[in-house]
DNA sequence: TCCTATAGTTAGATTATCTAATTACATTGA
DNA sequence: TCAATGTAATTAGATAATCTAACTATAGGA
């Protein structure tokens, strides 16, 4: 008997792919009656493509030694340059995250020289921050790519339905942002 | 003068909100000549609405004291409750992460007694995992509200629009899945 | 000048991942 | 039959992104 090609990554067997209708049958059993089933098949196919989508940018940063995040904030950097100031604080407030956690990412990113910290001389409690040459430069490095992924995600969609997809997507996410307080 | 009120999370001062537009024209400046910027624009605005989608159902799931992988994990065993032999293995396979992350999660949901570990007898070195009574219990517990959050995210949308929406959506995550080989 | 608010950081925790090493069991083949 | 190899699960130890709470320094009003 010949030898089975060697394992690397998981075990032999695997559980069945069920697809989406025993989600279907689920949501059938466990919905509140006041909830619209057609509604929530939709938002739950879209959280799954959420998952994907941001799985599908991961992998393609990951060639960049960055992350989702990280990036976010170098373009906020970018798309702010030309601001006086620019701190913490209000990158925290922008992305809807602590300012601990603002410091953790730029005490990352200075290290790799891709941001500034300044103080600010108008009032010596606050730090200016801003983009480096190199950060540029590796942002115009990333963007190519990330548009053509991002551009790829929609790819086999014909115009027609690019352009209700569109006018429907940029509903829902206006909504959104709203409900969570967030938004760019 | 008065007092203002005590800031309780961040700064007074802001950054401006710029909206979509500065992304865009970055984008004409940065994108390869063979991207199409339309296509690239709606990638982008799928990556943030999948972002907010995801910040929705965390933040719902929080009341419940669990988060979506977990939750994930606890319906794949409720959909495969019926299955001889669910290890370790197949669920990292399914869920497209690795074996010792699955132990984690396990350990997680174990300790709170939400799923059960049992020694395969037909052969020593596996596992099969269910999830238990009180962990059936739970999902049931979350799954209404679940289903009415994955509903009001497209709540605004017009029948019509639905339709079209799901169509598209349907087939973007399939060929999402499959660029990824995940699924469920 | 003293009190309090604000900005930023640090300390320490949690969650979700990963890789590499370890343990235990199973299988194969000389 | 048993030694070598393979497989399943776990453990150990790391990183990333977040949080809360505590701390330091500065600013500014009464």
């Amino acid at each position: 008997m010949k030898r089975k090609p060697a394992k690397e990554y998981t075990t032999e067997q695997q559980l069945p792919r069920l697809g989406t209708s025993p989600y279907l049958k689920l949501m059938e059993r466990t919905a509140s009656s006041d909830t619209n089933l057609n509604s929530a098949h939709l938002g739950l196919i879209m959280l799954w493509l959420g998952d994907n989508i941001l799985d599908m940018v991961d992998i393609d940063l990951a060639a960049f030694d960055i992350t989702e995040s990280k990036l976010d904030l170098l373009l906020l950097l970018s798309l702010h340059a030309d601001q006086e100031l620019v701190t913490p604080s209000s990158i925290a407030d922008r992305l809807g995250i602590r300012r601990s956690s603002v410091t953790s990412l730029l005490i990352w990113l200075e290290k790799r020289n891709l941001i500034v910290r300044e103080p600010y001389a108008k009032d010596g409690r606050m730090t200016h921050v801003r983009i480096s040459a190199e950060g540029s430069t590796l942002v115009n490095q990333i963007l190519p790519t990330f548009w053509s992924t991002c551009a790829s995600l929609v790819d086999e969609l014909d115009k027609e339905e690019q352009a209700v997809f569109q006018k429907v997507l940029v509903k829902l996410n206006a909504s959104l942002e709203k409900r969570l307080g967030s938004g760019r």
